[in-house]
DNA sequence: ATTAGGG
DNA sequence: CCCTAAT
């Protein structure tokens, strides 16, 4: 009996997983080609479109790129190459090269919806140039057409991009400390100053940290970036200045900020509470007639005067979001548990918060005869935003099919924090950098849809619906990065929709972090052709490898997120004092004891991985486990292995109905129920029979 | 450092 | 996931 057990357990008929990568993105460009395709897209589809290229490009790791890159699906194409042109973008255009070195490039992300009234060319021109941007979302913009020096604005604005500013490298001690700041803040400090005493007339100035900047002269911008944290409707982009000498973000007087920021002297992460995240609202209608030419002259659209208060909120709340953001990756990256943070959790209030913001998206439209819309645009400054645009630009509807392409050429994460060894290579910098971006982008984005300003937030509109094919309406559409609130799961609809495994079309829990899952799920069900078995822990290392430092959550889960209990999420904002009081206990906090690890939902490889080396090694061999398929993945103790596994027998056990989360296919939890019954048995005979093993079989 | 088990 | 106790 023993001998056949072990049979059965030994190494021969595993399946191999597939290459979930692989797999994977195949999978998606596939959803993603096909979604697009599709001329009823509605809102929601949109923002899977979205979120799934983000996730898509994400794949490709930013820092080298050229290796990485995959080759291109008939779908990439057009990404491709407009990657290759951006490849080395900044240094011919006139942003500073600052910039460029400071951003990673994602993949220019291309979504296409269909469109039926994208006609008109003059998108810009027309009344909807002043786009509110309440979370500083992306703003859609024409633009293929450049204006003069609005030029490489344009080219700029054209492109979203994920940027993260290379940190300065602060030599402490023996840490080099990477932050966001760059250059060192005294010369910041003295450059905001600068620009603030000669430039505001209408700003306020909160404290000697927080000041209001009008100055209208991008230059300033450019070579004073460090701790200045511009922010547009809200100060969660601390690198948004960065664009700003491009004029790729929308400044206007009413709604942008510009913060000092406190560096983070002593501590890394935490920054100062009150001072640091006081963004200064301005008067809405007070607007600085120098930035709004500045504005206009760059093509940027901004909303002068919509819902102040919602943007304030969205302000703070972005605040502290962003940090929370940047905390969270930065705890990724040391994996190492510490004691709880009960005041950090207290203080913690936003899930909803939006914490990346993305910076503008183009849209591009084909019909335009030169892309007129965008750059032509030189956005009348204060355009309030025409009301009639709305009822405006219906007609053409159904006129057209012509699809409704977005463009979007880098989003920005929040800051990142990184502390490294001195010691430590560059090689591993690159890679602690790259971890941390797919934390944040891994680790639960959605994608928030604005439109004129206000978020729509019922994903089955249509984009007709919506109004968001409409041509006037283009420039006024903008995409954001959202935080999932994946500490707050809220789990709308768990049992809705069971078997659904499109990814984009199945919303699911948020609470579920796990949209990878599906995909890899379904990748090593059907079984992958190409993927010759290999030896069972090989390849499961190797998957798992290439899975762990990727985000905590795979992709996908933004788009579930912003279903439809988006809308019950949605209104959290925490109060400006929420946010506010958040940093500094979480800094007090943070001294002494560690925040909880963010949560990783096993993914069904993962649990396919743990699954089998159970099956070979047994439970209570934890560490034996976790060497065998998990020593890549350095995210998963051993510890967690076994919590893990206990929860699968607890799964395993209970109804399908009961269990919440991704789904694991019950095959696997047969094989856990199986496997947890032979190793118990087995340690029960040891127990009782250590000795006489020899005639035990019968 | 691991393992086991409760929370 | 965290925390602790026991190895």
């Amino acid at each position: 009996m023993v001998l056949q057990k072990r049979l059965d357990y030994g190494f021969n008929g595993y399946q191999v997983p597939p290459t979930p990568r692989a797999a994977r993105s195949v999978r998606r460009r596939c959803l993603f080609k096909k979604k697009t395709d599709d001329h009823q897209m509605c809102a929601f589809d949109l923002l899977a479109t979205v979120a799934g290229k983000i996730l898509l490009d994400g794949e490709n790791p930013p820092l080298n790129t050229s290796s990485a890159k995959e080759q291109p699906t008939a779908v990439e194409d057009s990404i491709r190459e407009e990657e290759k042109e951006d490849d080395k973008p900044f240094e011919e255009k006139s942003c500073d090269r600052d910039c460029y070195e400071r951003n990673f490039m994602f993949a220019e992300l291309v979504s296409e919806a269909p469109d039926p009234s994208l006609c008109s060319n003059e998108l810009a021109g027309t009344q909807n140039d002043v786009i509110s941007r309440p979370a500083s979302g992306i703003t859609t913009s024409d633009c293929s057409e450049k204006v003069g020096s609005a030029e490489q604005l344009v080219n700029d604005d054209c492109k979203l991009r994920l940027g993260i500013f290379t940190p300065s490298v602060d030599v402490e001690s023996s840490v080099v400390r990477l932050s966001a700041n760059c250059g060192s803040e005294d010369e910041s400090r003295k450059s905001v100053k600068m620009d603030s005493a000669n430039n505001t007339r209408n700003l306020s100035i909160s404290n000697n940290k927080t000041s209001m900047c009008s100055s209208g002269h991008p230059e300033a911008w450019d070579t004073k970036p460090s701790a200045l944290v511009c922010s547009v409707d809200s100060v969660k982009f601390p690198f948004l200045k960065d664009h700003a000498p491009c004029g790729s973000f929308p400044i206007n007087g009413d709604n942008v900020k510009l913060v000092t920021r406190d560096d983070d002297e002593n501590s890394s992460e935490c920054t100062e509470p009150s001072t640091r995240n006081k963004a200064i609202k301005t008067p809405p209608q007070v607007g600085d007639h120098r930035f709004r030419k500045l504005i206009a002259s760059k093509h940027c659209n901004t909303t002068p005067n919509t819902k102040d208060d919602e943007r304030y909120a969205d302000t703070e709340r972005s605040n502290h979001l962003s940090r929370k953001n940047s905390f969270k990756s930065q705890r990724s990256l040391r994996d190492y548990p510490i004691k709880k943070r009960k005041i950090y959790d207290c203080s913690s209030v936003s899930n909803s918060d939006e914490g990346v913001s993305s910076d503008r998206i183009c849209k591009v439209s084909e019909n335009s005869t030169n892309g007129g819309g965008l750059g032509s645009a030189p956005t009348p400054p204060r355009g309030t935003l025409a009301p009639t645009s709305a009822s405006r630009g219906h007609e053409s509807f159904h006129s057209r099919n012509a699809p409704v392409k977005l463009k979007i050429k880098s989003f920005r994460v929040p800051e990142l924090f990184i502390e490294m060894p001195e010691t430590a290579t560059v090689g591993s910098l690159k890679r602690t950098v790259m971890e941390a971006v797919n934390a944040v982008l891994g680790g639960g984005l959605r994608v928030g849809i604005l439109l004129q300003g206000k978020k729509i937030r019922d994903d089955n509109k249509t984009l007709l619906q919506s109004g968001i094919s409409q041509n006037n309406k283009m420039d006024s559409l903008g995409f954001t990065l959202e935080p999932c609130p994946s500490t707050a799961p809220i789990r709308l609809y768990p049992e809705d929709r069971p078997g659904q495994q499109l990814l984009y079309d199945s919303p699911q829990p948020l609470a579920r972090y796990p949209p990878t899952p599906s995909i890899t799920q379904n990748g090593s069900q059907q079984g992958n052709p190409g993927t010759p078995p290999d030896l069972p822990g090989t390849s499961f290392n190797n998957f798992i490898e290439s899975d762990h430092d990727s985000a905590p959550s795979p992709p996908g889960m933004s788009l579930q997120r912003t279903t439809s209990e988006s809308k019950a999420l949605v209104p959290v904002p925490s109060t400006k004092q929420d946010a506010l009081a958040v940093i500094p206990l979480r800094k007090s906090k943070r001294s002494e004891s560690a925040q909880r690890r963010i949560r990783r939902p096993f993914t069904v490889a993962e649990v396919e991985a743990l699954v089998q080396a159970v099956e070979k090694l047994g439970t209570g061999r934890w560490r034996d486990v976790k060497l065998r398929a998990f020593e890549s993945a350095k995210h998963r103790t051993y510890v967690d292995l076994k919590d893990k596994w206990k929860t699968l027998v607890h799964t395993a056990r209970i109804s399908p109905q009961q269990r919440r989360g991704e789904p694991v296919p019950q095959e696997l939890l047969d094989r856990v129920l199986t496997a947890h019954a032979y190793w118990s048995q087995q340690q029960a005979k040891q127990q009782l029979k250590p000795q006489p093993e020899t005639c035990r079989l019968l």
